[in-house]
RNA sequence: GGCCCCAUCGUCUAGUCCGGUUAGGACGCAGGGCUCUCAUCCCUGAAGCAGGAGUUCAAAUCUCCUUGGGGUCACCA
């Protein structure tokens, strides 16, 4: 554990879609690896079998890509100790079986699911909800046993867990952790077609893939008793365990995330065009911290593996915080390269149909609709909203109106500033001095002035600057909407 | 319910191991500044050691209890 080299691994089962909590153990596993320079496993749990296997693995794949998880070895790369999907690895659980049999670390049971389930059913109606394997078949002789086995009786086969007894283990996060052998049952390792349950094959897969941490959710907690259990009965050296803290559903729920509360999904935020660092950034910070006072940028990835230690992830659960994502979000966007995010909101505007060339700014409408977006949003798919009214005629809202028909003379000068507009719309910049010099010349208070046209062209009072709405407007259009307010505030209806 | 884990602002957290701080930061919220509005950005503010005992000159920090939260109890993974 000292010299070689730090191993861990991240094994989700394909269920469809991927978890933030699983995203945030396989973050934890990656950052662990890339900080001690060690090799991050993929292994996909699928002994369960699942119906759509391909569409399920592009889920995991995919989001690990999104989030720049990119495993050393795995079903996509390979390694030295694949296979890496669990359900071609039956061969290599066969040595271990072997050997348990050999030394008596389990025992043949015979005991079928009913009357285990009728047991467990009779105690949890007296009072006391657990129910343990009260080790029935542990007591039967072992020649009977084994006449038995030999007999072709179906049978599953049970950890001989030593009794009386306790098992602790020294976890990487919450320390020195104990459970008595009493609350401990004597768990099937093997079922009764031969194949190994998940316990078992955990260990297996982890010992055969000489991973050096096991680095998961706290709701492995339990199972890891029964997993040194199960080293221990095999001689196996044991891998380091940590237990990291589970995400909490927000608010109004209660109990872990879950796919129910909505948001528990990595693609929902994908989709969403969220900041890939930004995200990963926040699922950082969750449940974990620098040990120093965090700061305002954008945290970069080296940095987060450079300060990665275990020893600052908290044990206690978090609940997660969706506004703080949209803030550190929108954080890593504003610093981005103006060229870079124009490129990213582009299939954002497309998809809502405001396609940017299509405005009379043309080749130059998507530069300037980022410098719009660009302070204005925390994902991509808030881009279109930002500049909805210049694909659309705006459908005035109520106090847009009202103030075109308050503000002092703005028939006439909504009028007047469409007349003497510059005949070619180029910067943004070149508007404004003209308008400055517009409003100064017929003595206009500046702020009114913008106020109406505000009105005028984007039917609100809120909107990007000014003339940025003018240049992506074009001429022509600011002439017909200035008029048509100048009618409007002028008494006419629209 | 048994067992296991946990407990600092509304939320995420630093501080806890090696008791002594005006208990720090971020998000959110409130106010202000900048400004053509909104937003960005900047400044300021309100807001916390779950409760109770104990140890000690001194407890967020150590011990115990209570309360609260979470997980887990399968021939699923």
């Amino acid at each position: 554990m000292v010299s070689e080299k730090v191993r861990v691994r991240f094994a989700p089962s394909p269920t469809g879609y991927l978890h933030i909590g699983s995203a945030r153990t396989a973050l934890f596993n990656w950052l662990f690896a890339r900080r001690h320079g060690g090799v991050f496993v993929l292994r996909i749990e699928d002994t369960d079998e699942q119906r759509n296997k391909t569409e399920a693995l592009a889920a995991i794949f995919e989001g690990l890509r999104w989030l720049g998880l990119d495993p050393d070895e795995g079903p996509e790369q390979g390694g030295d100790y694949g296979p890496y999907f669990q359900s071609e690895r039956g061969p290599t659980y066969a040595a271990a079986t072997a050997q348990l049999k050999r030394s008596e670390g389990i025992y043949p049971c015979f005991c079928t699911k009913e009357r285990l389930a009728q047991r467990r059913a009779q105690r949890g109606a007296g009072g006391d909800a657990s129910w343990h394997y009260d080790g029935h078949c542990r007591a039967l002789p072992a020649a009977e046993a084994a006449a038995r086995v030999a007999a072709g009786e179906p049978h599953t086969w049970r950890l001989k867990i030593p009794r009386p007894g306790a098992t602790s283990f020294n976890d990487l996060i919450h320390g020195p952790t104990t459970v008595d052998h009493a609350d401990v049952e004597d768990l099937i390792l093997l079922r009764a077609d031969g194949t190994p349950t998940y316990n078992f094959a955990v260990v297996i897969d982890d010992h055969l893939m000489a991973i050096t941490h096991v680095i998961r959710g706290q709701d492995h907690l339990t199972n890891t008793f029964k997993q040194v259990l199960i080293y221990e009965a095999l001689g196996w050296t044991i891998p380091a365990m940590g237990h990291i803290s589970l995400i909490l559903a927000p608010p109004p729920h209660t109990g872990k995330l879950s796919k129910r509360h909505g948001g528990a999904e990595i693609k929902e935020y994908q989709d969403k065009g969220y900041d890939p660092d930004g995200f990963v950034t926040w699922l950082a910070m969750i449940g974990w911290s620098f040990g120093k006072d965090e700061e305002k940028e954008p945290i970069p990835r080296e940095e987060l593996i450079a300060n990665f230690d275990l020893a600052n992830a908290g044990k206690a659960n978090a609940r997660m915080n969706p506004s703080k994502l949209d803030a550190i979000s929108g954080r890593h966007f504003r610093a981005a390269p103006p060229a870079e995010f124009a490129r990213k909101i582009d299939p954002y505007l497309r998809a809502a149909g405001f396609a940017p060339e299509r405005l009379p700014a043309g080749d130059g409408a998507l530069a300037l609709i980022a410098e719009c977006a660009q302070p204005r949003i925390d994902y991509l798919a808030q881009a279109p909203e930002v500049v909805r009214w210049a694909f659309e005629d705006p459908a005035p809202e109520p106090d847009s109106v009202k103030a075109l028909a308050e503000t002092e003379g703005a028939a006439a000068f909504l009028e007047a500033y469409a007349e003497d507009l510059p005949l070619e719309f180029t910067a943004p910049e070149d508007l404004e001095a003209h308008a400055r010099g517009f409003t100064t010349t017929r003595a206009l208070k500046f702020g009114a002035f913008a106020k109406a046209v505000r009105a005028a062209l984007t039917g609100s009072l809120r909107s990007p600057p000014l003339f940025h709405c003018a240049c992506l407007l074009g001429r022509d259009e600011t002439v017909r909407r200035l008029k048509h307010a100048a009618r409007i505030a002028a008494g006419g209806k629209a």
